[in-house]
DNA sequence: TTGTAAGCGTTATCAA
DNA sequence: TTGATAACGCTTACAA
């Protein structure tokens, strides 16, 4: 049995095929025809087949949310709140998973996707491969966590973030300054945020006479704690270091560190974090917030605004930092 | 400026539209003319549109895989495993995150989505809804950690995993046993897994004679330890626990909390993860495998061969924990 | 307010 | 081996 289409919605109501496109799209129709051709629609069954839609220029209501990286407590959050608002504008999110060069590639080779899609947010990740017009994403493009001229973009002041927690550090009363970072594995993902940051705090240290080289910046992996030894002996070997971790998976790992040595935190050592996760108030953690929530629902706005109202200006939306003074610094 | 279409192409090398797709899609053409083609295709820029093929009777070539979590190393490394066979065979891979019951329910509403897409795998979900026909998914539908008569599947014996926990325990020598799992935050999130596992479990301790009630299970969350208090009282309170942790992420919980009370795993407690992820084998914890790799490969190629050859037989596939002995039990 | 018909970019059939 | 042409199911002028 074949799947209904808008031929037999308009010839069992007794309409043309325009008609019935009217009353799907909400063209202006006779309140008693629409009646008539709703009625034939429910008998039917009927679903308006998409690609047939999309080929004659419609609209799939549909965005694409690239992403590199989906494990973490930022991106689960902005996607949440993205998700919000475009479910409330009618739009649907789907998820492009750009975790390898691959991937990545074959968004390149095959743009259907993307063709298939009212927009794409790309979330995270290196822009360099935009500018090589090696995409064509029809100009619905967002960009999210990345700053840019050429795109409509949501980013945190990451340098100020940097800035806040030197400051912070030096107000403690440390002297001996460490950044704990990570190595990526994944070369799609904007590694410019977290060099942000390090700018940042390195240039408040040097304006105000503090030493910062190479060797005080801890790398470790976000899903894995790997940096023990190299923490322990920060901890141990200097007086009330300062320590700024990058994000607040590495703070984390800090924290168990001085746990087991018996370092107390905001006493023996002071630290500050990154993202402001839900359990770092709990836990204590002085933090820079980054406001999830907010930034991903301005990336759904914009998005929306862009598709809606082709033609506006590039809307660039940087947001600030917060710190949130806890216990640790 | 506009992309070109196959008009273009075939007009720039003098041929039929005809002829220019029979060379896109292997069909008999003569050498030189197929030059020309190709010629003028590379000078174009040409790219097929895929919408237009998919109307035209083709394939979307894209499956949509619907995951109520993407935040685990388990779903991560699935999800790895799956986009690497479906790359290999030429499909695309799009995730659709079921993080909330209106995601769902926007999915029965409207099934363009799925529709767009040649088949959907649907993982770790609770497939209730499935069965009340809500949704037509067409027929091309794998499920994937769930267990199925009527859809193709792919899961692992948990009952089997528990009982396992329980006789390794046993055997070292444990004669209290005690379960951690979680509180569910996603009514979708298919939560029949878990409950096998204890299931398995304590099928094996009544067996037995030994005890096992519901205060000895104790609650913990996916992202945030929050059972130290209970973690700790189980761990002082009884000589040489056994502790059946339903996921690694809670047996981690178990290990630190055991290292803040200078408790020795393998000694002092026993305790057996489930998963096998990466991070354990350095940690010594002795945990049941899932074979994430193999499983996300298997129901990548079910829902292949069922788009490619339809009209098989239902085919539930499944995998067998395997004991990955450590230091900790 | 409505129906008709011309696209949208392919694939597939059928003559040539 | 080819080219012309009819689908595929919809949207959107345009005319009525």
């Amino acid at each position: 049995m074949k799947r209904p289409t808008i031929k037999d919605v308009a010839s069992l109501s007794g309409v043309g095929t325009g008609t019935v496109s009217r009353v799907l799209n909400g063209g202006s129709v006779k309140e008693t025809t629409k009646i008539k051709v709703v009625r034939a629609i429910e008998k039917l069954g009927y679903q308006p087949n998409q690609t047939a839609r999309t080929l004659a220029g419609g609209k799939t209501r549909r965005i694409l949310f690239l992403m590199p990286e989906v494990r973490t407590e930022f991106h689960w959050r902005v996607m949440k709140s993205f998700d919000d608002f475009l479910d409330m504008m009618n739009y649907e999110m789907v998820i492009y998973p750009v975790f390898s060069d691959r991937r990545l590639n074959r968004l390149k080779k095959d743009s259907s996707l993307l063709e298939d899609s009212d927009g794409a947010v790309i979330c995270t990740m290196n822009t360099g491969f935009l500018s090589k017009n090696y995409i064509n994403f029809g100009n619905n493009i967002v960009l999210f966590e990345a700053q840019s001229e050429e795109f409509d973009c949501v980013y945190l002041d990451n340098i100020m973030g940097g800035r806040m927690a030197a400051e912070l550090l030096i107000d403690c009363g440390s002297s001996d300054f460490f950044v704990i970072s990570f190595e990526e594995e994944n070369s799609i993902l904007a590694t410019e945020n977290f060099e942000k940051r390090i700018e940042g705090f390195t240039g408040v240290l040097e304006n105000k006479g503090y030493e910062f080289n190479q060797e005080r910046l801890v790398y470790t992996s976000f899903f894995f704690e790997t940096a023990y030894e190299k923490i322990a002996k920060i901890l141990t070997e200097y007086d009330k270091p300062g320590i700024f971790a990058l994000a607040d998976n590495f703070a984390l790992e800090v924290l168990q560190t001085a746990s087991a040595l018996k370092k107390i935190p905001g006493k023996d050592f002071f630290l500050i974090g990154y993202d402001n996760q839900s359990w770092t108030e709990r836990a204590g953690l002085t933090t820079i917030e980054q406001p999830m929530e907010d930034m991903g629902r301005k990336a759904a706005e914009l998005i929306v605004q862009k598709i809606e109202a082709p033609g506006q200006y590039i809307q660039p939306v940087k947001f600030l930092p917060k710190m949130k003074r806890r216990r640790t610094a």
